[in-house]
DNA sequence: CTGTACTTTTTGATTAATCAAAATAAAACC
DNA sequence: GGTTTTATTTTGATTAATCAAAAAGTACAG
């Protein structure tokens, strides 16, 4: 059985594959997403290729094997369904629910993920609207953009929030910038880093524009919805 | 932040007091429920003392401390409180509960387990009839006494089940031996070493009497409800 | 190409939790 | 009371996970 700290690993660098659309993620890349020192990932990841759930070349970085794509799918599914089961359930605001979700997932048991799946009603997506991987390990491909590669007049939808900063979070919260609401891009300012939404007239949100650093815009995911 | 096992420990050591009606528990009670080698429960018992969870008196044991006592009745709140939501949110079984319990009591955050203590209604007591503590750490004292403490002719009524093994839980469903449940005592053979009882009449369970050994009945808490 | 900056690995040490087996103390027995 | 049994503690070693700091390798800028 692998411990916490093993599942944590795998799942980190599953999830730095595929945020950052590399094949191979850098020990320097590795050791900051899991706050430990260079040193640490370095041993952990002999240990992590000795068990067979990454590839390491040394000097390179580590990439998943198969066996540890689905360990790690498994981690990023109970990550999920609890962040679902926390906000659905028991009332978590979203910007809470990624805590508690990070320690429970190494503690809950096959028989827990699937009772909660059942109960929730079998969700696609969690809260953040990231898919949610099938107990098989089966995850959809959405083909949803960053919103700063969206230009002025593209109408979209929000399809995720690729960021577990509450404080991030808190700030989408306000502006009803959430998983489904429908938007066009007013403005797009190169230069000064930012970009301009307001909600789309048939929308619930306000009508009142609202501007976002590039940084942040990069971690809202969107779907087109059309082009003006 | 006590780390898991220290939990784990202090629970142990405030489960042996109570169960047993001791005030001190040895390093060999410990260890034994621990399962751990007793040299390993010295080891921890030196640190726990450290940690001002307990007091140790060598050679002779370990008695809490208002701080341990305290960190006890928190590890019995979440415990009672998981197995009480596995059963009456998940569908697990009252022999399936314990063991999922025993992990995620050390995994769930304060705000998790007062979302979950409003969503089941504030429950007084757990399925297998345990008192569960309140958050400020006060628990009902309930008058039960165990089984084999009562005599032929006794009327009674099942309080709790003092035993986390499935397959003493399981018999005892099959039997209808559960909290709450009346039955009368119809024979204590102590040279046999059984009890026999059968449902009370106004009882929905089956009237065929059923025999207990001593050893399962000691396990059985029950309430006199009058004696004929 | 060559020297500097950055990344990665190695080394030596630490902490928490454990075991096996030897040493010691207390209790029970006769 | 002396001997045997049982409980407890001590000692030395192990495993997982970590850090700090030194050493080695790679990149890349001029
Ligand atoms: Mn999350
Ligand atoms: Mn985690
Ligand atoms: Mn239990
Ligand atoms: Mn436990």
């Amino acid at each position: 059985m692998p411990t916490s700290t093993v599942e944590q690993y795998i799942k980190t660098i599953y999830q730095q594959e595929e945020r950052c659309a590399q094949d191979i993620v850098q020990m320097k890349q590795l050791s900051e997403a899991m706050g430990v020192t260079p040193g640490t990932a370095t041993a952990m990841v002999k240990h992590l290729a000795e068990r067979k759930l990454i590839r390491y070349e040394p000097r390179k970085g580590v990439r998943l094997t198969a066996g540890g794509r689905e360990l790690a799918l498994l981690m990023v599914r109970r990550h999920r369904l609890i962040e679902t089961f926390l906000e659905n359930v028991l009332g978590y605001d979203l910007s809470e629910v990624h805590e508690d979700a990070e320690k429970l997932e190494h503690a809950v048991s096959d028989k827990f993920i699937e009772r909660i799946d059942a109960y929730l009603g079998f969700p696609p997506a969690d809260p953040h609207g990231d898919p949610i991987p099938s107990a098989e390990g089966h995850i959809a491909r959405r083909d949803s953009v960053p919103l700063d590669h969206c230009e002025t007049g593209d109408t979209i939808r929000v399809a995720r929030l690729r960021n577990d900063d509450p404080a991030f979070l808190l700030l989408m919260k306000e502006q009803h910038l959430t998983p489904g609401e429908a938007f066009v891009v007013i403005d797009k300012n190169e230069t000064a880093g930012t970009m301009t939404v307001r909600h789309d007239a048939r929308s619930r949100g306000p009508i009142t524009p609202f501007t976002i650093s590039m940084g942040n815009s990069s971690r809202i995911m969107v779907e087109p919805t059309g082009t003006k």
